[in-house]
DNA sequence: TTGAAAGCGCTAACAC
DNA sequence: GTGTTAGCGCTTTCAA
């Protein structure tokens, strides 16, 4: 349709009258080039309104500046701000991001990975899905090694960089934050996935209970799909037990406010009768009654981080390195008994 | 760093000992090509993993099959939700998406376009910054005429396409609603901007106090930043008028959170003494106490669409269209005044 | 029905 | 200090 015509290196050399490799040795500040024809030249190309072809560029070095990200959904406050940090690590580098979204599955996330290669970009920081367990689409091939870099969910293996949260030590902490509210029927609200980031967490709580000498009950550690249906009615089977729960951590924030409305609807008081506190980046968790305790990500940093991880790769570094970013522990009315 | 050698025509013509433009047509399924010759190339691809090198063929067509979105701040459910329903379409003709982000800053806006431009992106999409005036960089060049779409936020001339809430028809309603509910003195919480999106919901508050033989009340056309602090000041001052207003209509979420809070810090009741709606696409209004009503906009639509309409305009179409996306109005306990 | 060759914009190896 | 040339992978005349 249209003549995008921006001004080449051939045009500036044409109205010069010199040679294209001389207007490109002196745009690049190439010493062998004389003062003179570089101011000349500088000048033409401001004049011109030059600037140059990325693509060109990249049809030779097989790279566009551009980094790739794969996240399971976006339409998530924690993925956009990851997203958020990327960007803003890649731009200081001149590089632009392009996200796919692979809907957490396991099809779609291959099928983004294939469209990352096919587009070349420099690099892939992924955020891999629930039911992903095999991880050869990241693998690089006899044909194509682009770096990648996961976020947040990390594969099994050790074979690539990543940057994660320390679960762990969040469920520990939060864990012994009930108990120092006196909680000692603690239950687990987990979501049915195989990542790390669940085992991380559940192994954080079973070490806090241990910790204080509190018997770990089978009964209290509840699965459910991450939908608020389900998060109310796997509450509901806790609370029905015969020795019911008299606290909740809950995984992520589906699960956290799905279970909130279960304690609600089964007429008991929060925290009272069952705390609360759960996993969530939700800033409306302070806005809801009572207040949500939350174990809140650093999502921005952990993006931030991935990206300048992944720029070390670009750059050639073959070392993988993982990263655990910390994270920040809100403590709100659900969980507090005492003053 | 990389040797990413991928499988080229040159590499399938060697291989099968034809000419370069032979595989190139036979790939494409030229009509002038033998069946006999296709067959063999389309194995040998298919064998060798062949896939077309998308940089290469963009520095002949100066077209990268990518579209780029240019949005204010990301870490918003609305935004990334508009950004998830055009890269679904986008996806399905085969583009991939781009995003920047301006931060609602005036020369990053500028800066993110210059941006798209030297990538050669087939068309952006963009949401403008609250402070963008000068709509000028949007604008076709001599050199360049990257065709815009614009997305929730427009420039006041109808020079782009657009796709935009019908924020009177939603003023209207929402304000006709509280009509409904017994409230005479009905307050809007504004943001400070020049958006038309503002001056059109201003617009449909007044119009629905008009229709129903109610005076406007400056006092009642509050204004706040977007942010908690200042909205729940703004509310205060509402609050302190002589006449108290009985219901609130808020411009956004930020401003409909920080009414609630103030209303609460008052000691007033939602809805009994003052009543309260506002735009929000956020989630957890039917998570807090009361329930907020609310007006949404449908964002996921509002991203499709202005996909569509931008791939018309890039496969060639000069029409400019302005699509109004209507809004969703959510009721719930903050704005129920009877049974 | 197929091949040869030019050209998109750029860089780098190799002259001079 | 500067020019010439080849080549990245592809499409598209023009010839045969």
């Amino acid at each position: 349709m249209t003549k995008n015509k921006h001004a080449s290196l051939k045009d500036i050399a044409a109205k010069l009258g010199i040679s294209i490799a001389t207007v490109s040795r002196a745009l690049k500040g190439n010493p062998s080039i004389s003062k003179a024809t570089r101011d000349i030249v500088m000048q033409a190309a401001e004049e011109m309104n030059y600037s140059k072809n990325f693509i060109a560029d990249s049809l030779r070095s097989g790279q566009l500046p551009l980094i790739g990200v794969i996240v399971p959904h976006a339409v998530t406050l924690f993925y956009s701000s990851v997203l958020d940090g990327i960007e803003h690590e890649a731009a200081k580098e001149g590089y632009a991001v392009i996200s796919m979204n692979s809907h957490e599955s396991y099809e779609e996330e291959c099928a983004n990975m294939t469209n990352m290669r096919k587009l070349h970009v420099a690099g892939v920081i992924a955020a891999v899905t629930q039911e992903t367990a095999d991880f050869r689409h990241f693998a690089p091939t006899a044909t194509d090694d682009t770096p990648v870099v996961f976020v947040a969910r990390e594969p099994p293996d050790n074979t690539h960089s990543a940057v994660v949260a320390d679960g762990v030590e969040a469920a520990h902490k939060a864990t012994t934050h009930l108990i120092s509210q006196g909680c000692r029927r603690i239950a687990i609200l987990c979501g049915p996935n195989r990542l790390k980031l669940v085992t991380d967490r559940k192994h954080g709580y079973i070490e806090a209970l241990h910790d204080n000498n509190i018997r770990v009950r089978p009964e209290y550690v509840a699965y459910a799909s991450i939908n608020t249906a389900d998060a109310i009615a796997a509450t509901e089977r806790l609370l029905a037990l015969p020795e019911r729960p008299d606290a909740i951590l809950a995984l992520n924030d589906t699960l956290l406010f799905g279970a909130m409305k279960a304690i609600k609807k089964a007429g008991l008081d929060i925290p009272r009768e069952v705390a609360l506190i759960g996993f969530s980046d939700v800033e409306y968790a302070e806005d809801v009654s009572p207040t949500l305790s939350t174990i809140e990500d650093q999502s921005r940093l952990m993006g931030e981080t991935a990206c300048r991880i992944l720029m070390s790769h670009i750059n050639g570094s073959a070392r993988t390195v993982r990263k655990i970013i910390p994270t920040i522990q809100k403590i709100r009315g659900s969980s507090l008994l005492k003053r």
